[in-house]
DNA sequence: AAATTTGTCTATTTACATTTC
DNA sequence: GGAAATGTAAATAGACAAATT
């Protein structure tokens, strides 16, 4: 059978069959991975229609669409109906952003990390529990799901901003990454997709990478949710779950409009969708909407991390899933951690049992507020979305520059940042635009000597490169 | 199309297509879960061909195929070419051992628990390195695999016990539960075929359920694998990957001969097979051989976990993965967890370096030995595996008595034991044992106290029940 | 040792749904 | 607003391989 006559054929990808034993959708598929990987497909690209491709290999459609599938499950493709199949715009980057040296030679923007003072008032408070009774029984196996009074004190606790829980119904994780993490392997398979923010935390998506899951932009405009069409939307993308940050969403900062937040709970109560409600920034935003877990409490799990307002060190997050998630996350917490450490656990459940809590809360506000007042100085005349709570900022850069191109000339300037095209979701070309933390940085000097060399870069820029 | 002439047809399992809108495979696999837990299908039984259904059900041979698939990967059932597809002999226990309640009625010797003397002097230790300067900064992110130092004190360490690994082949993860989730999400898929003993651990059991990996019974001889034959066996199996417990085996309690781990080794290399090498009795153990490891050092990922020799309270576990794995690995903790506790790593790590770490497995290695010294005491006349470091045993049951029944019995009577049926694997049924944990209860005198409840059980039983 | 039983797996058929033009 | 383009997915076909008898 002679494919002579297909050499002039117009078609963004040719691959070819060689003759080894290997199946040829495991074959093709490979051979697709990698010519994405190397470059030769750039993110953006059209693939050839599935139909074409069929006709110029011979073979069978739905052959093409289980090629296409496998691909589209390592989060390399996405295909839309209709319009055809897509190389990601984030093939090129890597989802997760390692805390790569112990020794940097330059400035972190990238990471989010909070603001660390306070830290050696939490040791004095460790110093202080130690010498309570009893508390080397926490060393010991206990409850996964921790102490019943351990779950008190945050469904308490939790009434202050916003979320009135049971003790029964909170659980414990180690971490937000943690939680997310659990709340995927216990509730979704392989295949199901999730809609989140066309620009989204890229630890979610190194989770549905690992696991399978399909995370699919919402339709967004000016960083909110497009509310109008949104059930539509999801009934014919057949979404099963939602990711939200809905207060200073990573990265673009946005909150979430009050109308925005009834619309999603509507949508996600009648299609039955499952919302993960990551409120890491709830407790520094000046937010006064309620969460999203108020409209629709029996379909969203909502998670609060420690790791921002108390200290990431201790790896405590909590969980709030309603009762007919509880079990099955529960035991994907079970299966994947055993329990959290009993000991770590008593240490916050102490912290949040005194003033200290808010003691740290206060002074890393003041913090953040501080050193976000010296950004707004140096981007006065710059777009820089965030507001003086927000531990990172997310910068528009001027026409000309690339993102990635950004975050490479940043880097050799002695600066991390993070382009856009990290947490891209699908095959929409990021915005011009790059995160900064803050908060990163060891002081207040050291953040001010980042941005002035960030400055510099954007305005020699401006001098130099022409369009 | 009728089926009438089936009416007097032959068949384990009759399941019927109602007309709901649901796709035939999703609907029918749904009525085979359901039909297994409801019990209407019991452990062991036979269902019917394959193509026996098809014809039945007048639908294709592959669309039962499918149907069957989809519980398999649920642990229901298990398929064997040429023999048949059975329900698989665990389907009536619960794999997640869970702590229930913190106020407990019985005395447990079920779940494993490692003596707790020994955490005074863990709190104690603490205490001293509060002390100790700049210990604040392991409440910030650090990196996720541990410090340089972390690691090294490790690599050093794990040389005492026979395996040579660098500094940098260690990775840290929140205990070793969460280590064997890691390697399995990070280096297999679901549908993966993994080979372990026909009783084995049964976390394991409960990660393979949630990826959807498939768990494989090894042929096995009084407790040993049959190593003549397991090249072929493997090939066939088309097994990925091997987990063992080489020494003190969970729950059967046997210490793999050197011949064993000479072949294990051999064949993994050969047929390139992961193997999961979980060391956690390892510091106990009275063993002499090498680890399976240092047998095939690029096919294994040994664990060490802190748990059962130092304290389990602060999650903290070892991995040494080889190159090959160790990115895919570290990718998957990261995803996973994004990082372990600094601050209980280097707790640990500061414990490693002390006498303390030396003191604390004396004396718990003297305890178990204490116990199950009691143990033999009073199973003199049954068969009780294990030996004097072991915190398990394994008693076998008189021939009269159900695992079930006994773990049932023994818990009206104030013991939890753990019956065989929730560690077995695959379809074959169990034997009638039950394991006991003798380092669970709080006390030597509690120990006895729930030996003597089983002793009086069998001896009753020996007595009341006729065969 | 050959025929039979039984499960596995890749590839195909076909109906369908959405988006675009 | 209807036709064309494009992706989705359930069910089928058929060759293959292992285990049993």
């Amino acid at each position: 059978m002679t494919i002579n006559s297909f050499e002039n054929y117009l078609m963004s990808w040719k691959p070819t069959i060689s003759d080894r034993k290997a199946p040829i959708y495991t074959q093709l598929a490979g051979q697709l991975a990698q010519d994405i990987r190397a470059g030769i497909l750039r993110p953006g690209d059209k693939l050839p229609p599935q139909r074409e491709l069929a006709d110029f290999l011979d073979l069978h459609l739905s052959t093409i669409t289980r090629i296409y599938k496998l691909c589209e499950e390592q989060g390399l493709i996405c295909a839309k109906v209709g319009q055809g199949t897509f190389v990601s715009s984030d093939v090129n980057t890597s989802d997760t952003l390692l805390y790569s040296h112990e020794t940097m030679d330059y400035i972190q923007l990238g990471t989010i990390l909070p603001p660390y003072n306070g830290n050696e008032k939490v040791v004095n408070f460790i110093k202080g529990v130690l010498t309570q009774p009893d508390i080397q029984s926490f060393l010991e196996y206990r409850s996964p799901s921790g102490t019943y009074v351990q779950r008190k004190t945050i469904s308490d606790w939790i009434e202050r901003i916003g979320v009135h829980a049971s003790p029964e119904n909170v659980l414990l994780a180690t971490g937000g990454q943690n939680a997310i993490c659990a709340i995927t392997l216990g509730l979704f398979r392989p295949g199901d997709r999730i809609g989140t923010n066309p620009l989204s935390f890229s630890g979610l998506k190194s989770i549905a990478k690992m696991i399978g899951v399909q995370l699919v932009p919402l339709p967004e405009e000016d960083g909110h949710i497009q509310y109008d069409n949104l059930e539509q939307f999801c009934r014919s993308e057949n979404l099963k779950g939602f990711y939200f940050v809905p207060e200073q969403h990573n990265p673009t900062t946005h909150t979430m409009k009050l109308e925005e937040r009834i619309c999603i709970g509507e949508v996600a109560k009648k299609l039955n969708i499952i919302i993960i409600e990551d409120a890491i920034n709830r407790v520094f935003s000046e937010a006064i909407y309620p969460p999203l877990f108020s409209y629709a409490p029996n379909n969203t799990l909502c998670i609060f991390s420690i790791s921002k307002f108390l200290c990431p060190g201790l790896r405590v997050a909590y969980l709030i899933a309603p009762d007919r998630y509880r079990g099955s996350v529960e035991n994907s917490l079970y299966t994947m951690n055993l329990m959290v450490s009993p000991w770590n656990a008593e240490i916050v459940n102490r912290i949040f049992n005194s003033p200290l809590l808010d003691t740290l809360i206060h002074e890393k506000k003041e913090e953040l507020i501080a050193r976000n007042r010296i950004a707004d100085l140096y981007f006065s005349s710059q777009i820089l979305y965030g507001t003086a709570t927000c531990s990172f900022r997310w910068l528009i850069l001027p026409d000309r520059w690339e993102s990635q191109k950004f975050e490479t000339k940043a880097k050799e300037a002695g600066v991390q940042v993070f382009c856009s095209d990290r947490f891209a979701i699908g095959k929409a070309p990021p915005p011009k635009a790059v995160r900064l933390c803050v908060s990163a940085p060891k002081s207040k000097a050291e953040l001010e000597k980042a941005l002035v060399k960030l400055k510099r870069l954007l305005t020699r820029a401006d001098r130099s490169i022409s369009p």
